[in-house]
RNA sequence: UGGCCCGUAGUUCAGUUGGAAGAACGCCGGCCUUUGGAGCCGGAUGUCGCAGGUUCGAGCCCUGCCGGGCCAGCCA
């Protein structure tokens, strides 16, 4: 398993066997077809890239074909621009989604085959309210009760279906119902709503439509007119299945018809995937919008610079199951860091500056250093970073008094300037309250390109810029949007554990000047510190992707818990 | 409370028709190092939910129990 793949990626999974078994002695003949149906009502979310990994890359793998379907059976939430921002998704995780599907454009399909159930006396009108069917569903011990309208003749169905049809009636006084028994024990399978009145504005079919089908009556039915084989869908769905099969059979869909097939949906720690909470941090304000660099959603993740290959990579690591779990969202993140460590390039960027003087460097003097643009891969060549008399490290690379195992700068010591020279630090200038404001430093002209001639080490290298040179920028630095791992999981709101801390404005950070020349979007190496990816739309702000692992910080925990 | 699904290392998952417990991430240790990163090498951790049963042999089969999830929208 994974041998020779640096991503660590599983091959196979239940459902995977499953369609191999059906490619050799299948009702299907070979043929694989799956779909990916979301609603357009919504932004997609690394819940759905798992879904769409799976659906279209099942497709790759048996040389098959993958449906972008749009089930847009419900006119009051749904819009266009949905559609248009699923496609634009879908699209950048690398996948085609060809001409996409809808099932409105199934609606007089589907209303042909429910006359055909209410003929063969399998479907029939109601006229009790939401809440009176509700309550005659009965419960888990107590059965259903049959409704009043429920022996209604085929022909008193058939036309109060048209009246139903012709808006003759007013939004929730009727229903479609399927027929099928009240004292089931799975509850989806006591007389199912199949279509309800809807008043409402279709965003494809206009006014044409004054009934909508229901998820169920639609969803299975839309498989089959597509030519689905193999229709893969979450946990939840499970129970719905008897009703995905029975529709089918009633219809005499025969052998080849659709199987549905569930999986279990994946949840993420310090996340929220529930469409109605995302919505809620949007429209509070606890984030920007739905792209975001905090949010889950795919556009929030490709701001941040989480590459397509590594959310692909994931999706396929963490494999297919019936298991309801929780992934930690640092198995995530070292994916990132696995793409980004051989993919992005090394930059130098001080994101809280303490100024540097060389005493000894000659006045005015200009000088350029050479710097590897990528230790882990050559053909990334090397950059001239500007190097002068001024310069900016970070400031915690410095300690006045450092304690044990600190090896960065500090009064009277040597270290390595990345790429640069020796320096050592002479004298440390403070202002009013004690706190550092300037460092006076000696550097060593043998020791150009960090080599000492004689051999002496230093214990650590730090990154720099040379203050004339810089360039100014703000960094977005990212924790958690969540404090608790899984937020919710007591039964309290999600949003009360949001974490208010979850993104740190820094402004005035200085940049090697090649970073001003980074395309949008790009993502880099800030040497040190972790991957930024430069925004999509305004130039000099990056976002921290994710951070480097932090060795001197594991240490000072250990030093700290003793 | 009824039905269905699930229960294997800290976490997420693999475990072919029953035949000597595995991977990844994380963790620990070492090497190396012009990123205290990366990389390389090594290591630890499981009463396979519990209890019975079938069998020469059970993580895989059967029964019961316990624990978790889903289902009583005219949402999907």
């Amino acid at each position: 398993m994974g041998t020779g793949n640096p991503y660590h990626v599983r091959v196979t999974d239940f459902i995977r066997e499953k369609i191999a078994a059906d490619c050799s002695d299948g009702p299907y003949g070979g043929r694989v077809q799956t779909r990916f149906p979301p609603e357009p009502n919504g932004f997609l979310h690394i819940g759905h890239a798992k879904s769409i990994t799976l659906n279209f890359g099942i497709a790759d793998e048996f040389d098959g074909k993958c449906v972008l379907r749009f089930d847009d059976t419900n006119p009051d939430t749904e819009d266009s621009r949905f559609v248009d921002a699923i496609r634009e998704d879908i699209e950048w995780l690398g996948y085609d989604t060809g001409e996409p599907a809808f099932a409105s454009d199934y609606f007089r399909q589907l209303h042909h085959w429910a006359v055909q159930l209410i003929e063969k006396g399998l479907a029939y009108v109601d006229d009790q309210d939401a809440e009176t069917i509700s309550k005659n569903r009965g419960g888990f011990t107590e059965p259903g009760v049959d409704s009043p309208w429920r022996d209604r003749t085929v022909e008193e169905n058939l036309e109060l279906f048209e009246g139903m049809k012709n808006g003759e009636f007013a939004e929730g006084s009727r229903v479609l119902r399927a027929k099928i028994d009240m004292n089931h024990e799975n509850m989806q399978m006591r007389d199912p709503v199949m279509y309800r009145i809807r008043d409402s504005h279709h965003f494809r079919t206009g006014d044409l439509w004054k009934i909508y089908p229901t998820y169920d009556w639609a969803h299975g039915q839309s498989d089959a007119i597509e030519g689905t084989t193999h229709s893969l869908c979450t946990l939840e769905f499970d129970t719905h299945r008897p009703l995905y099969d029975w529709f089918m059979e009633q219809l005499g869909l025969g052998g080849d018809r659709p199987r549905q097939t569930e999986f279990a949906r994946l949840n993420l720690t310090h996340t929220v995937l529930s469409k109605r909470k995302l919505l809620q941090l949007v429209e509070e304000g606890h984030v920007d919008g739905w792209d975001d660099p905090r949010m889950p959603t795919i556009r929030g993740l490709r701001r941040r610079g989480y590459p397509a290959e590594a959310i692909r990579a994931f999706a396929a690591h963490i494999g297919i199951a019936r298991v309801n779990g929780t992934h930690e969202i640092e198995l995530l993140e070292s994916f990132v860091r696995t793409h980004h460590n051989t993919h992005a390039l090394r930059r130098m960027a001080v994101l809280d500056p303490i100024e540097v003087v060389l005493t000894n460097w000659p006045d005015g003097a200009a000088d350029t250093r050479e710097a590897i643009n990528n230790p882990e891969d050559e053909s990334a060549g090397t950059r001239d970073v500007p190097f002068s008399g001024r310069l900016f490290i970070e400031r915690d690379d410095f300690m006045v008094d450092p304690p044990k195992k600190f090896f960065r700068l500090a009064p009277g010591r040597e270290v390595r300037l990345r790429a640069g020279y020796f320096i050592t630090c002479d004298e440390v200038e403070t202002g009013p309250d004690g706190e550092v404001t300037r460092l006076l430093c000696t550097y060593d002209p043998a020791t150009a390109g960090g080599q000492a001639p004689d051999g002496r080490k230093v214990k650590a290298t730090i990154h720099w810029v040379s203050a004339d040179h810089a360039v100014d920028a703000t960094v977005m630095l990212y924790d958690r949007l969540f404090a608790d791992e899984h937020p919710g999981a007591d039964g309290s709101d999600p949003l009360a554990s949001l974490n208010p801390n979850s993104r740190e404005v820094r402004t005035g950070c200085k940049l090697e000047p090649a970073l001003a020349d980074t395309p949008l979007g790009e993502v880099v190496q800030f040497e040190r510190l972790g991957y930024f990816a430069h925004d999509l739309d305004r130039p000099l702000v990056f976002h921290r992707t994710v951070g480097l692992r932090d060795e001197w910080a594991n240490i000072q925990k250990r030093q700290g818990t003793g």
